[in-house]
Parts: C-alpha cells; structure tokens; sequence
DNA sequence: TGTACATCAGTGAACGCGCGTTCACTGATGTAC
DNA sequence: TGTACATCAGTGAACGCGCGTTCACTGATGTAC
C-alpha cells in the first residue's frame, strides 16, 4: 500500500507533464486546473509549485516535451524507412506510410497536437512560448524539406510547385487529419489523410 | 453621444457573438471571461445573461453562427465558380483559387476555425455542441463530395483513391493551413496550402 | 564511523481575487380594448 | 385618444466557490571532514 510513495524518484514532474498534456489537449490549457493534476498524480499542491514556478512554466515545459517527444518520433520512422530503400523518393513514400500505421495503430485516435493547441490559445501564453511553437513548425518544414530536396534531383515534379510549401503540407494534412478525426469521431480518418499526401507526392514526382 | 445605447436593437447579441469568436479563438474558451465580453460590448453582466442562460449556451451559439455563415461563404464561393465554367472539374479548380484569394485577402490571416478550436475543448462541451461539431465537418465532406463525384463521370482518377477521404482533405488542408500560419506566423501559407490541394486535384483527375 | 550541514522533494494552511450565476428590480416600447 | 397591461432589453448588488499563488516548515537522502 506504500509502494505510491515509495520509489518515485523525479519521476513526480513527468507524472504531472504526462496529466497535463492529455488534459490540456482535450480541454484546453485555461480549462485544466493544477487541482485536477495534483489529483492524478497523488501530489499537494505546493508539490506542483516545487516543480514549476507557476502554470505558464508548465506550458513552457509542456510543449518543449512534447516537440523533443515528437522529433525522435520522426528521427525514428525516417532512419527506419531509410534502411529500407536507398532511393529517396521510395524512403520518403516509405516513410509516410509507416506514419499512416503508427496513426492507424492508436486505437482511440489520435490526443491532439499540442503545437496545435496553443496556436488556439496564442494570447494566453508569452513570446518565448509562441517563438518555441514557430520554431517548432520551420524545423518540421526543414526536415521534410531536406527530403523533397534530395527527391528533385531524381525525379523532377510533374507540375511547378514550391517544396517549403510540399513540405508544409504534411504538417498541416497531420495537424488537419487530427481535427478531422476528433470532431467526426473516426479515428481512422487521419492515417487516411496521411496516405492521400502519400499519393499526391507519388503524382508529383512519379514518371508519367 | 447618447448614440451608444441608441439605436440598438437585438444587435447586442450579435456583438456579443462577434467579441466572443475573436476572444475564443485567441485564447479558447475557458480562457475567455464573461468580464471581458461585457466590457468590449458595453453593458452589465446581467445583460449578457439576459441573451445567454449559462456560458455553456454561448458556445452552441457561437458555433451554430460560425457554421451558418462558413455555409453562406461556400455557398457563394461555389455560385460563382459554377457561373464561370459548366464543367465540373473546371469550376472546382475555379473554387478552390477563389478559396486561396478569399484566404489571401485577409491581412492578418484567418483567425482561426471555430470547429478545430472546440475540438481542442471537446471535454469541456455537453454531447449537443460535440454533435453540432461532427455533423459540421461532414457537411463539409457531404458538399465536396457531390462534386467529386460529378468530376469522376468525365475525368476517372489516376490512381484509386476513396472520394471522401480526398474531399475530407479539403477540410483538412484548411484547418492544418490555419495552424500553419498562426504557428508561423505566416498568413500566406493557407492560401499556398489551398493551392497545393488544387494541384493535388488537377494531379489527379487531369489528363496524362 | 560519526557528526554537521546542505539539498531534494515535497506538506499544510492560508489568502484573495476573479469567475460564473442569481435575483429583485426598471424604463422604454408594443398591444388590446 | 387614453388607459392597463405585457414584453423587451436590460441594470445593480450580492454570492460563494475554485483558482493560482505564497509561505513557513519537514523528513529523507547525500556530502565533507
């Protein structure tokens, strides 16, 4: 019966980070009270403040670990798809298929995209916040650039089209597909979308 | 000066609304005080719960206005590219560029999508407001669709594709898009976004 | 090996402000006869 | 045309609860000598 107490080293603030993210992604970061976080986790309340010096250093701390969480996401599917093929067009399309199937494997959908979350809540949060979540978006721009840039020298698009934007794409069908699924209910919608974008490269860039 | 309270019919309401949609938006729902709205309109509290039983009830109405008049802008949109070719996969590529400057025009960038923010609150909504969300988003699919379906008679698709999941993507490419640009602070990039689902479309029914 | 001190990971009680909500009331306009 | 009543579009004051935050304190573990 002790065992809540005992063997919980600083375990205690990725309890709170892991409460706070699958509250504030479905209620909203004003809508999710500290109470409720000390309550899942078994904590007082002065524990929290021990961890965060107020609620806005919890958003801070949420959406870093959430962008580092979500790059060795990416660092992982991309190195595996490139063990699979050489080619860079068929890496990529590889790669965002195995991105549909980790989407496809989350049983109750997708929780949310917490860059998402905050660019609905930009107004509440500092600069230092919004420049993090900008920062965020330009470095998945970048890394899905760095693809499409390799692409091009083998396979030149079919129709004239700008790669920062092909590579936004992906974010905003993965941003897109997220609320999609949440406000139909069908979760299988966004790996779905995923596989479209997955045709729309294979149209762009296939031989005619 | 007495012009302020004259001349004001049931017009409160719909400044209410108005004040609310820019705040929610900004700042999400529990983020957005009764305080502030009255302020902004310039009556008492009472006033505001003179046109709204609880907050609950402001949020089914703001987002039965949001839809209603995203309806009358579609509506209007596809009017008018239906006025300018009678071939259905023209007129849908005429819509969708009128999408893309619509989005352009607005200079501070698209304020956000009322059904993407309330999916990023749904925990907060009685079952009524989730529905009204739902059954938004599938109107939406429900209207691309039937143009798909008229483009497939005379342009099949190059490769098998789901007609729903390719007009869902609409709704998904506008949504992530928004996030895009407010995350980047780049209010061009929906309208690029559009565009680049325009070229997806053309990809895909046009001819080899 | 023992003692002194420092740090870590919290506890418990209190505070005060802002929030959504209620209630009795009101002045202006509309309608019936 | 005048009077009685009803409805509309609010006002003003009060309430109480939940929220984020502060502060003095504490027991367990780590480190220096």
């Amino acid at each position: 019966m002790a065992e809540r107490t005992a063997s919980r080293p600083a375990r205690t603030r990725e309890q709170i980070l892991a409460a706070a993210e699958a509250a504030v992604l479905a209620k909203g970061f004003s809508g999710t009270s500290i109470d409720e976080l000390i309550a899942a986790v078994g904590i007082s309340k002065s524990g929290f403040f021990y961890h965060f010096r107020d609620k806005s250093e919890l958003a801070r701390a949420l959406l870093e670990r959430y962008i580092a969480e979500d790059d060795r996401i990416f660092d992982a599917l991309e190195a595996q798809a490139d063990g699979l093929s050489e080619d860079p067009l068929h890496s990529f399309l590889i790669g965002l298929k195995l991105l549909a199937e980790t989407f496809a494997d989350l049983p109750e959908g997708h929780p949310g995209c917490m860059v998402a979350s905050i660019c609905y809540h930009e107004q509440l949060f500092a600069r230092g916040v919004r420049e993090m979540n900008a920062r965020a978006m330009l470095g998945w721009r970048k890394r899905f650039r760095a693809r499409l840039d390799r692409i091009v020298e083998a396979y030149p698009p079919r129709v004239p089209v700008d790669l920062d934007d092909v590579a936004d794409m992906l974010s905003a069908v993965v941003d897109g597909g997220i609320i999609l699924s949440k406000a139909t209910k069908e979760p299988r919608s966004l790996s779905r979308q995923v596989l479209l974008y997955r045709d729309f490269i294979r149209l762009l860039f296939g031989q005619p």
